[in-house]
Order: structure tokens, then C-alpha cells, then sequence
DNA sequence: AGCACGCCGACT
DNA sequence: GTCGGCGTGCTC
């Protein structure tokens, strides 16, 4: 065997050293060595030893052979904030794929670009008489640069340290032989700060500490018990809204923070409004934080100074808030669990609740997920015991759930009612008019993009070996996006006959037309990504539907997520079943949720409320479930499924995404990688004779694909993708590990390979 | 960041 | 000549 060598970033915090150097690995560490570990290295001139971080392992060199060193040794049990992140880092790579560097940079926030920010400050230490003294000294002495600074000292009490080495040209050693004879001291200041404005409470405020519940209270005693006990543990909370959970957070935080613990609360970014953010205010006052996608890289590294340095004691912020280098970390809470925002939809594609357990594993924190749809993975978990379930089943605020009609849009049509609207949800809405109460419309768009199905049965095109619904494409061929299969567009439903099958399109501005059409001087708001460029015009859309200011709100996906209107009592579901056809494994989830949440926004005051829900599909589970508010009902029909499928969380798949600038490149590099990957799969299927290795059960792996993406090209680039589906992660794991390392030996040009561990949106 | 090297003026 | 300050460039 030849040589090993890794990468290594040295633990010296400069942009000139932020790079990496190889170093020779010495036989006796080529067992133990990984990547993500800490290692001792001999630096620089003298061979200082020093700390530094592999970040790749290869067997060649890059630099001069003969002037490479070796690894001293590696640094066992790091303990530092760095060092479990630079673990955390190593286990992203590991888990979902990506380089050591991507990895790193997901996990430690804009290290480099910021570092000036961090104000070190050039202090006075002696009078001015004596200041001038010296200064005539070096004017004697010709000696420049120390001239240049004491009389720039003479004139200010403090500089910033970056004047002093940048403006003024004065180097490190002039400051230091100053610092020796006693002239100056140089003093790190912390001005950081606080990126949420206005957040100040009087005294009016005072922070109220509503009682628990019993139910409440138990979830609270026994995380801390298990905490204290040594135990700490991952917890679900299965609460239907309105049940209080927040109020559970935030007395686990605050007894967190009474044993000197640090909390991370993870919420969706569309939740993240400032009335959240007031509610932890209230509460913590200013030892609570925001991360923010809108914070500047420098006050993003503001928030983890001031964490390092024990400054805050709770962060608030979307996924990855879960790289705050908290010092004592002792709770990680994670609302809305099952929202698809907590993957990454980026390289490395980590998902929020799984590295928030391994987060929490590094640290000895618990985990706190919370849902009143807990996503299918969680629930799973919670019922194979792997995490502890709790369930709030009362309403804290009072309001009843609202009396749910499901309206079937093929007897709608058969009747002769070929209108958006239903008679039912009409005639509802009529009488919302008339009592000057509030009306939100919900479409349903997600997944709209080209399923063809038919008006007059319900009927959805489907993939006959997939279980997912086929996609029109130009040329009218229908095609599946997970395995490539195609099949012309049929003139007729196969099932019905019937000639209404197509695809289905409509906006929320065609509704709002109709709307004003049949309901002149009716006032309504618009609500999608269209309307709502930014984050401002969709806060003031709602508070201005919430003052009162229109009848009705039509709006997609966003108008059903947080946010009560006490004055809403009627909700109307126009197409519930859209996202049923969206052509992947998740639409039924996803459309429970959806619906689910969508039904919860109606009588949250006082008023009791009414939904309707109009679907082609009234008899599909996910819509009677969510109809009768019944998460468990819909959990274990869907569970089925996904067992019979292999289907995460019953088994694993990974997505193999293939980015190409040219059809053909792509096109073969995906053929390429498949075929690398259906032999290691048949080598791992059929053991060699007289192996009796014990694989453990139910390990078998299947691949799907390769086909194009249904979004087969973004910005020129092509997309292709195949999938491999496992019970086991680890086998899994180890597929992408080969397929990396035949990614980097054929060093594709203009090719690029990502990894899509259990995918919430296919590709 | 730290360290050595090399340049330059000043002083024994 | 040598001493010491000061800028420059490198560190696998």
C-alpha cells in the first residue's frame, strides 16, 4: 500500500489560514483516523504544535512529497463548542452526503467573512504626559510605526485594532513590544447587536406565567426528570392547536435555563412571525435571540458570539438555528415537526429533526417535537418507542372543532353545478355575507403541476409500477418521475369513459373574480407567492384580514399555517384532493395535514365554525380522516401503505440527483452510477457461498430509475435522479459512500452528484 | 495568527 | 560591522 493523507484546517481562526493542508497519516492512525476528527499537527516554522480538523482522507499528495509532515496524533473526546460542531459537521457528511467543506459551512456560519466584526480595541494604559514621553522617544529613535501610533494614542484614549493594522500600517510586533513596556492593553469588546428592534416590554407587560394543566404539567416533570436523571430523551407531543403547547415549551425552557442550561426553539420560517417572537420576549426579555434568512452574515455571527459567550440563553429561528453554538446546551424544541421546511432542500439535505437528536446527542440536551399532525416519521418512532409520545388532547382557549362537510365534486358536476363552488359552500357563504362574519378559501395548489385526472369520476393517472400519478409532458405522453415509464395521454377515462379528463388548473385569481362576480361589492384579500413577494406584504395581509378589513381570504398552502382569526367560522376547501395527485409518496400526508390545519382555522373564538371540503376523492382516507379531525385513524391506514410500498418510515430510500449542464452527460452519468449501484446491490443480495454471515433481516434493496426529474430542467441544467429504497439506512449509507468515491475518481466535468436521504419533495 | 527573513538606519 | 525596528511572506 502507498501513503494516506488528509486534509486538515488548521485551528487557527484567519482568513489567510482558512485553507486546507494535506499531512502525511502515519500507519499506526490509518485504522483509526476519520474524517470530522481533531487532530494534533506540527505548524509552520518550529513545528508548533497545534490543533486542526481532517476534513478529507485520500492516498495523494497535492504538495511537495518531501516537505509534507505527520500527524501527531489525534485529540480524544474534543469538548469545546468547535469541536462538536466540527462532529456535528463529520455526522451531516456522513449521514446525507456532501463534502467535508459543505458540511462545514452549513454547520459553522460565515466564519471567515465576519471575523473583523469581532471589535478587538487598542486601550490607553497611561497618562498622555507620559504617552508624549514616549512618543519623543521614538521620534528620537526614528522609529515609524510606533510613532504613528502613539501619537494617534495621544489623541484617543481607545482605537479599534483593525486601524491599527490596517489604516495606520502598524504591525503586530510594534503592539506588542508597546503592550510590553506597559503603554497600551489590548481589550476585546463584545457591542453586539440585538437584531430584534422595538422588542422592548414595560412594565405593562409583565410576563405572564399562565398555570399548566395537569396534562401539561406531566409533559414538563417528566422531560426534566429524565433530564436530571442523566436520561435525556427525544419526546413527541401530539397536540391538536390551541392545546397549549407552546405554554409546555416554554416552562421546560425556563426550568432549563434555572439549571443553567441553553434552549433552541426551531420553528418554521413562515411561523417565525414577531407575534412568536413576543411571546418569548414576554417571557425571557433579552436573553432570548432570533436567527433569522434576513439577518446580515455579520449579525448572524454576532448571535453565535453571543452565544459562545453565555450572553443568550434561548434562540429562536428555522433549521439552522440548530448550529448555535450554545456552550451548555440542555433542550432542543422543534414546533410544527412535520413541516417539509426542516429539510434542507440544499447540499448537505439534512433534515432538522434527525440532526437535532444527534445535536442533542453531542451535547447530552432532550428533544421536544410538537405537532397536531405529527409527521408519519415521527409518530412511527413515537410508537415503536423510540421516542416518548405525549398527547394534549383539550382545547385550552375553549372553541368547539367545527362541523366538516365533504362535498363531492363528480355528483357537484352530475347535478349540473359546473361552478368552482359548491351549492353547499355557496349557500354557506351567503350566510357568512349576511352575519359579517369571515370566509377564508383555501386552494389547494400544491403538486397541480401537470396530473391529469378526470371531472367526471375522479379518476387520477397512475404510474402502474410506482403508486405515484403520471405527469403530462409536451408531445402528450404521459411519464412517471420515479422510474421512467410513459404511456400516451388517453382520449377518454379508462375507467369512466368520460372526455372531461385533463389537468386541472386554477388560480386564486380566477376564484377571486368569480367570487366578485357572484357576490358584487363582496371584499376580499389575495394570499400567494404571488401576492406575497416579501415577508412584510404577507404580515400585513393577514393582520389586515384579521382587523376585520375583508369578507374573505383566498389564499394557497400559507393562509393555514399559525395565525387565529377569532372572527373566521367558515372555511372553504376548494379541490382537496390536488395535492393527493402532487406524484410522490408524501401527498397523502401532505394533503391530511393541509386539510387538517385548514379545518382547524375555522371557529377558534367564540363562534362555532364550518368547513367544507370538496374533493373528486371523497372517499380517499386522507380526506374522511382529516374530516372527522382523526390523526390516528389516517396514521395507521397510511403506515400500511407505506409498509407495503417500502416507503420511509417503514423503510429508507435515498434520491440520487445527477445536475448536468448537457441532457447527454447527465443521461449517462445517472446510467453510470445506477449500474455501479445495482452491482453493489447484487453483491450485498447474494453473499459468496459459505458466507453464513448474518445480515439481519428484511435488508433487501431495490432500485428505481434512473428517469429524468419532473422539473427535468432548472436554469439549463438538467436534472436526472434514480432511487434506491432499504430497510436499512446503514446499507443505504454505504451505497452513497461507494458512489461518492466513483463520483470523485471520474472526476465529472460539468456533472454534479447530490444525495437525497428519505426526500420530502421527489424530484 | 505567529514566526523568520531581509532590509534599512543608528550606534559601539 | 552589528543591533534592533519594521515590512513581507509563508505556514502542508
Amino acid at each position: 500500500m502507498g501513503e494516506l493523507y488528509a486534509d486538515i484546517i488548521v485551528d487557527i481562526s484567519h482568513e489567510k489560514l482558512d485553507k486546507t493542508f494535506q499531512y502525511r497519516v502515519p500507519e499506526r492512525l490509518w485504522e483509526k483516523l476519520e474524517t470530522g476528527m481533531c487532530v494534533t499537527i506540527p505548524f509552520g516554522i518550529g513545528n508548533k504544535l497545534i490543533q486542526g480538523y481532517v476534513i478529507a482522507i485520500g492516498n495523494t499528495c497535492k504538495f511537495d512529497p518531501s516537505r509534507t509532515k505527520d500527524i501527531q496524533g489525534i485529540v480524544q473526546g474534543g469538548v469545546s463548542v468547535e469541536d462538536k460542531m466540527i462532529a456535528l459537521a463529520g455526522w451531516i457528511r456522513k449521514n446525507y452526503g456532501s463534502t467535508m467543506i459543505q458540511a462545514l459551512k452549513t454547520v459553522l456560519p460565515a466564519k471567515q467573512s465576519v471575523k473583523k466584526l469581532e471589535h478587538r480595541t487598542l486601550v490607553r494604559n497611561m497618562g498622555k504626559e507620559e504617552i508624549i514621553s514616549l512618543l519623543g522617544e521614538s521620534q528620537r529613535k526614528k522609529q515609524v510605526a510606533k510613532e504613528r501610533l502613539l501619537r494617534e494614542l495621544a489623541e484617543q484614549e481607545a482605537i479599534p485594532y483593525e486601524w491599527v493594522t490596517g489604516k495606520l500600517g502598524v504591525s503586530a510586533q510594534t503592539v506588542k513590544s508597546l503592550e510590553k513596556a506597559g503603554a497600551v492593553r489590548v481589550v476585546s469588546s463584545s457591542s453586539y447587536r440585538n437584531p430584534v428592534k422595538g422588542a422592548t416590554y414595560g412594565n405593562q407587560e409583565r410576563p405572564k406565567t399562565n398555570r399548566l394543566s395537569e396534562d401539561q404539567q406531566r409533559i414538563v416533570t417528566e422531560v426534566m426528570k429524565d433530564f436530571k436523571e442523566g436520561q435525556p430523551d427525544t419526546y413527541l407531543i401530539h397536540g391538536i392547536t390551541g392545546s397549549g403547547k407552546t405554554e409546555v415549551y416554554m416552562q421546560l425552557i425556563e426550568e432549563m435555563i434555572g439549571l443553567g442550561k441553553q434552549a433552541i426553539v426551531l420553528i418554521p420560517e413562515i411561523a417565525l412571525t414577531y407575534q412568536t417572537l413576543l411571546r418569548f420576549y414576554r417571557r425571557f426579555g433579552d436573553r432570548v435571540s432570533v436567527m433569522n434568512s434576513t439577518l446580515s452574515p455579520g449579525e448572524k455571527y454576532d448571535q453565535c458570539e453571543r452565544a459562545k459567550h453565555g450572553e443568550i440563553d434561548v434562540i429562536i429561528g428555522p433549521r439552522s438555528a440548530l448550529f448555535t453554538p450554545f456552550p451548555n446546551l440542555g433542550i432542543i424544541v422543534m414546533d410544527e415537526e412535520h413541516e417539509s421546511s426542516y429539510k434542507s432542500e440544499s447540499s448537505p439535505k439534512y433534515h432538522a429533526r434527525e440532526t437535532a437528536m444527534e445535536v442533542a446527542r453531542l451535547h447530552g440536551a432532550s428533544v421536544v417535537l410538537g405537532s397536531a399532525t405529527p409527521s408519519l416519521e415521527a409518530y412511527f418512532r413515537a410508537e415503536t418507542g423510540e421516542y416518548k409520545l405525549f398527547v394534549l388532547k383539550e382545547r385550552l382557549t375553549g372553541g368547539t372543532l367545527p362541523t366538516v362537510y365533504t362535498v363531492d365534486l363528480r355528483q357537484e358536476l352530475k347535478e349540473g353545478n359546473r361552478s368552482i363552488f359548491s351549492r353547499k359552500l355557496q349557500e354557506l357563504m351567503e350566510d357568512r355575507l349576511k352575519k359579517k362574519e369571515q370566509t377564508i378559501l383555501f386552494l389547494n395548489r400544491r403538486g397541480y403541476a401537470g396530473f391529469i385526472s378526470c371531472r367526471s369520476c375522479g379518476h387520477v393517472m397512475k404510474c402502474p409500477h410506482c403508486d405515484v400519478s403520471l405527469s403530462e409532458h409536451k408531445g402528450g405522453r404521459l411519464i412517471c418521475h420515479y422510474c421512467g415509464y410513459s404511456e400516451p395521454k388517453p382520449g377518454v377515462c379508462p375507467k369512466c369513459g368520460s372526455r372531461y379528463i385533463s389537468g386541472f388548473r386554477a388560480g386564486t385569481q380566477q376564484i377571486e373574480d368569480k367570487l366578485k362576480e357572484m357576490y358584487p361589492g363582496v371584499r376580499t384579500l389575495r394570499m400567494d407567492a404571488d401576492t406575497t413577494r416579501t415577508k412584510e406584504s404577507y404580515e400585513q395581509i393577514l393582520s389586515s384580514f384579521s382587523d376585520g378589513e375583508a369578507d374573505v381570504l383566498i389564499g394557497t398552502q400559507m393562509i393555514v399555517k399559525g395565525h387565529d382569526f377569532p372572527r373566521v367560522t367558515l372555511v372553504g376547501v376548494l379541490a382537496a384532493d390536488l395535492s393527493l395527485s402532487a406524484g410522490d409518496y408524501r401527498s397523502g400526508e401532505r394533503t391530511f395535514q393541509l386539510l387538517t390545519q385548514a379545518v382547524g382555522r375555522a371557529g377558534r373564538g367564540t363562534l362555532p365554525g364550518e368547513a367544507v371540503i370538496q374533493t373528486y376523492q371523497p372517499e380517499h382516507y386522507a380526506v374522511t380522516y382529516a374530516a372527522a379531525q382523526d390523526y390516528e385513524g389516517f396514521y395507521k391506514e397510511e403506515i400500511l401503505y407505506r409498509e407495503m410500498m417500502g416507503y420511509p418510515p417503514a423503510a429508507h430510500m435515498v434520491a440520487v440527483q445527477i445536475l448536468a449542464k448537457t441532457e447527454n452527460g447527465g443521461a449517462k452519468l445517472a446510467e453510470r452510477l445506477a449500474e455501479q449501484a445495482r452491482r453493489c446491490i447484487r453483491e450485498q443480495e447474494q453473499p459468496c457461498p459459505g458466507n453464513y454471515s448474518s445480515e439481519s433481516g428484511g435488508g433487501f434493496l431495490q432500485l428505481i430509475g434512473p428517469a429524468p426529474a419532473s422539473v427535468a430542467k432548472v436554469n439549463d441544467v438538467f436534472r436526472f435522479v434514480f432511487y434506491i429504497k432499504c430497510q436499512d439506512y446503514d446499507k443505504l449509507v454505504k451505497i452513497k459512500d461507494m458512489l461518492e468515491e466513483k463520483t470523485q475518481e471520474w472526476q465529472p466535468s460539468g456533472e454534479v452528484v447530490q444525495f437525497d436521504f428519505d426526500p420530502m419533495n421527489t424530484m
